[in-house]
DNA sequence: CTGTTAGCGCTTTCAA
DNA sequence: TTGAAAGCGCTAACAG
């Protein structure tokens, strides 16, 4: 475990018969250097496979040039949008740093201390996944996805929740529901808030009350959305169809659908959104309102870039439209024997 | 863009009244330091919501508490695993920092390359994901998952590549397959040269001689896979059914048949190899060998933490189960009009 | 063009 | 129990 040791400036400096500094600059291709001596130096760097340390070149100088993707845990959905990232990469030359801050992900005030733990230092930029709350004044240009707040000056990329909400909504409307409940996500979150809005906008726009009683909140989450999934559907008269805030929740919809003998879609259709790889593979494969999370990942590094380079991007709010997609959760009502 | 700065390590100091040593122990949990004191130092941290960098502990201390991922790219089966690392990391107390070289992680030497930048100061231990070399002699703790070289002493992580792909190959007998060709993956790849075997294997099982003109060398890439494929398929005595090195490679057979007006899975059966989410979203869903992705990540997690610990892991060399995944891309081949 | 000096934010002796 | 001094590996001034 003690080897030869990791590779320092220190070691290049020595074979290359020059000073440290000297090794600084070529590695990082600053200029004031002899051409005899950067090859010599080059060809020490090679020779002894020298790679600069992340840490101690972010702690002492300006930049890291890596761009660092911030996590509460790593999900389908944040691996898509990882993927995204990933993509748009390609030629700007930074590297990428996805940060969990583990166990204590959950806990709230995440995003504000994976900042402080790896900004500034290790990360030249951020990308902050779904962050709950953010503080204005960071030292590093940062760049919120899918926040669950509010609009504020913060870039920002983002699904259109309105429009898929809408989309969804009137698909079913579509297929002749008139009983449609909405499964939502938690009254605090922004993205939630506007599915809901969209839901409703659809409804009212059919000429359709919606019932108290057949909007109940799931919170997003799987273990979270079944009591009150069996909640929506355990009544004489229970909706013909779901439209669920999220592909999780749809799919504990699915379940309790299942376990009351419900059979999805003949005696209840069911909608999800955000068409996480895993929506497919549900029983019965999930209709549900695809978010672009690769583009979305990509839109977002690129504007980080943008900052880096200290123009300003575009547009400071991106919304990427969403889409509708079929597939086997939906269909007509069933005749009642009214 | 100035703000208030990051807060250091000197400002909790500062605000508590003591020197930044003290503040360090309370911060590394570290004793020595009075009760009152603590206090004090406690809760000034908590005022100013002080998070160390993990550059600077890095580089300074012996360690980081966090465990690197290093991938060449962020791809579905990288996310896969990182999904089964996140959920063991649960309550080790480690975070999760997957770094990725960004444009040049393509390059031979991603490997050592990111070891070098990221390990020692910034993680404790590292993952490496699909590495292709590594060299024996690291400073910190490594697991290897999936490698793509024969057996080290390094612990490893990877499915059964040999039993998945015997298992894909009795399948497609068992249907009543008789010519059946194999898109392989790279020669110079361990994994590719196991399941080639167990191809080999099963169908010497059955009797079956392998037609060298049936085994093409795909690369495990859609777009190195396209022309393999054609050459296969694209023949009087085609194959009845073609098992496929992974699931990218599937893919282009799928296009292939496709383009060539071959019905999968009437005219030919396509298994794959992994069980990628995509597999499933394929046209036909895919039957695939699944290689347990999330389990393979825990694993590697946990054998990382016992080695950071100074255990000795239960294994150095853990090979996980595969399993058949049925989906609608094979079936019985048809009659031919001999 | 090159090397010396200083110091990033933190941890580690070690003396007070 | 506390703090002063040193230094991790690197970059940014500047001097030579």
């Amino acid at each position: 475990m003690d080897g030869p040791g990791r590779v320092r400036m220190a070691d290049v400096a020595r074979a290359a018969g020059v000073s440290v500094p000297t090794v600084s600059k070529v590695v990082g291709g600053r200029d004031g250097v002899a051409p005899a001596t950067l090859a010599r130096v080059q060809a020490a760097i090679d020779e002894l496979g020298y790679q600069a340390s992340l840490g101690a070149q972010g702690l002492r100088g300006r930049r890291s040039n890596a761009v660092g993707v911030l996590l509460a845990e790593f999900t389908s959905f944040t691996n898509e949008l990882l993927m995204g990232v990933s993509d748009a990469l390609g030629e700007t030359g930074y590297e990428l740093l996805a940060y969990s801050g583990g166990a204590n992900g959950g806990a709230v005030g995440w995003e504000r201390r994976s900042l402080s733990r790896i900004g500034g230092t290790l990360v030249d930029a951020a990308i902050l996944v779904t962050p709950t709350v953010v503080s204005t004044d960071t030292q590093i240009p940062v760049v919120v996805v899918d926040p669950h707040f509010g609009p504020t000056d913060i870039p920002t990329v983002e699904g259109d929740n309105v429009a898929g909400a809408v989309a969804a909504t009137e698909h079913l409307l579509g297929l002749g529901h008139r009983r449609i409940a909405h499964l939502a996500g938690r009254e605090d979150l922004e993205s939630s808030r506007r599915r809901e809005q969209g839901f409703r906008t659809a409804m009212a726009g059919a000429g359709l009350a919606v019932d108290p009683a057949s909007v109940r909140v799931g919170g997003y989450r799987r273990e979270t959305s079944t009591a009150p999934a069996l909640e929506l559907l355990d009544r004489p008269d229970r909706p013909t169809a779901v439209f669920a805030a999220n592909d999780e929740s749809a799919v504990a919809v699915l379940e309790v659908a299942h376990r009351l003998g419900l059979r999805v879609p003949e005696d209840l259709s069911v909608v999800g959104f955000d068409n996480l790889p895993e929506s497919a593979l549900a029983d019965p494969p999930l209709t549900t309102v695809a978010q672009p999370l690769r583009e979305m990942g990509s839109a977002a590094l690129t504007m980080v870039v943008d900052l880096l380079r200290g123009e300003e991007p575009p547009t400071r709010r991106l919304t990427l439209p969403t889409r509708l997609v079929h597939r086997s959760s939906t269909a007509p009502p069933a005749r009642t024997a009214h």
